[in-house]
DNA sequence: ATTATTATTGAGATTCATTAGCAATAATAG
DNA sequence: CTATTATTGCTAATGAATCTCAATAATAAT
């Protein structure tokens, strides 16, 4: 099923109303499987000239999420980061904490040591949140030398002396 | 070696300067294994006694970030929270959904997933964030009744067919 | 198709966490 | 003890996300 199908399932069965605005909004992000932020997805539309106001969009975030559209995958540089989970197997991410380089992966041990945390503490378990942050090959290599400025962002301070 | 020594090291090592303010932040946060937020930490001190600007705790958060002494766990409600990480082993979280209890666990296998998908894709991985999200025993129990409404909040719209 | 009901929109104001600016203060080196 | 300059606290500023409200438009009922 479609993504905008399933959102006016969604829309029907909680008596909302569906918009050409909100359509719009889920054909942009549909129509690639890169991770977004709000402002991001509005200057898309925004090249695109459709002209949604922040607040709709904003305002449609939530109901995107609560029909499974997409998810809420990180917080960083003071905002929220989404992507679509509808229509994508679950995967994890692998992120490099130089370059932004996001890799997706998906491994049956998570499964598994959620299955078994669960378990252990009596927990009905419905979803989980996996991320190794690190150096991707290219930043690695890089990082040992020169760069370290901006690489180790969190180690202000040192290549001053 | 203490938190407060940990920093100081850490403090010499960057040539800044170490103050009364600072130190009473750090003990604050180490006198309890809690997670905490900002504005958590700025009453504590307070009901301490401990007239500390909000500016100073702010800006202090990331040298205790930098000194490894404490590191954020999760964006929520709107605004950050951290862990203290120092002289506590690393552990992962599993969070209860609807009362907002949180367990800490640690599992090996967790590492070894870490090191298979490092060597995969010849990341050098530093760090990761493995997160359960689920209902604890109490919420589950009374979640499959009422109270339908805000507990599966994140899944909204399936339970009703 | 027309009408009634009311959810949704867009523009702007508002909130709230976090930062930045600045003058006064105090931590360190010498 | 003095000089240097990092740090403090206060306040102002920033910016993401939310809210207000009048105008508009999506649905259901005629
Ligand atoms: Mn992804
Ligand atoms: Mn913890
Ligand atoms: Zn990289
Ligand atoms: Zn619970």
């Amino acid at each position: 099923m479609d993504p905008i199908d399933k959102f006016r399932e969604y829309i029907k069965e909680k008596g909302l109303r569906n918009t050409p605005e909100r359509e719009t909004i889920i054909e942009e992000i549909f129509c690639t499987h890169d991770h977004f932020d709000a402002d991001e997805l509005f200057l898309r539309l925004r090249n695109k000239r459709r002209r949604i106001s922040k607040a709709s969009l904003y305002r449609t975030i939530p109901l995107l999420i609560e029909s499974g559209l997409i998810k809420e995958v990180y917080f960083e540089n003071g905002h929220r980061h989404y992507e679509q989970i509808y229509g994508y197997k679950h995967h994890c991410h692998l992120r490099c904490a130089n370059c932004g380089k996001i890799i997706e992966f998906a491994d049956d041990e998570v499964v598994k040591i959620q299955e078994r945390i669960g378990k252990k503490y009596g927990f009905v378990i419905t979803s989980h949140r996996f991320e190794l942050v690190g150096y991707c090959p290219q930043c690695a290599k890089r990082g040992v030398g020169r760069k370290r400025r901006q690489l180790f962002t969190k180690e202000r301070g040192k290549e001053a002396r």
